[in-house]
DNA sequence: CTAATATATGCATAGATGCGCATATAGGAA
DNA sequence: TTCCTATATGCGCATCTATGCATATATTAG
């Protein structure tokens, strides 16, 4: 029940749902998330974060990068939730341009976009 | 995506939770809740509310009594959500109990507990 | 070692949420 | 009408949440 609950919470808010969506394309860093989706390094990390605890991440350093990407093997409950998110962003245009920036997005961290 | 954010919050809190493994069982009225689950009448009636105003309820009147049941002809993102929580209710001990009680409630308001 | 960089985190704060109390509303009975 | 009852709701408060700022941590380069 706990993990449930934790499981909606952390599905419930804009930004982590639109975090979801760009790691169901690919693997992400943080600096990734950070460009796609125009949003701090400190929000991007904790909010990758609460999708880790919540369960639907997985997590590995790679030198300085941190890189977060589905799950597998998702328990059958989660994975509903998550088709219902995947539904919902099907035809979704904002999510459609948060990709589009994903490919655009390079592997360099906070200081990239701090210079812009 | 509001939509299924408002959705996603509603299902994110154990007295909804409980109280939608109620109403899967089959309609109630706020006092059945309240008896059922042990909790005021202004956190029944409110929850219900939050769960109608989500989606996922139907609501009529009869007489006195407000009547929630299960919303026909879900939208199939919210379906899986319920999914979710009905094979997570399947085993749970809390949840059975909840529904034991429910079978011993009586359409009688928020005086009968007042009055115990 | 020091410097640079990517990420994580302590703290403060604004806003959201859950719920109790009291009260309003509405339907039925007399 | 007036009274009783089931539900809804305004208000206040305690708690939780999301986020920015500053800083800590960790890894790599030199």
């Amino acid at each position: 029940m706990r993990d449930l609950i934790k499981a909606t919470k952390a599905i419930s808010d804009e930004t982590r749902i639109r975090i979801l969506n760009l790691i169901l394309q690919r693997e992400c860093c943080v600096c990734e998330v950070m460009q796609a989706l125009d949003i701090s390094q400190t929000r991007a990390s904790r909010n990758l974060n609460i999708l880790y605890e919540a369960g639907f991440l997985e997590y590995r350093k790679d030198g300085l990068w941190a890189l977060y990407s589905m799950r597998k093997g998702l328990d059958p409950r989660y994975a509903s939730l998550v088709n219902a998110i995947r539904s919902e962003l099907l035809h979704n245009e904002a999510a459609r341009l948060d990709v589009e920036r994903l490919q655009k997005a390079e592997r360099i961290g906070a200081s990239c976009s701090a210079k812009k």
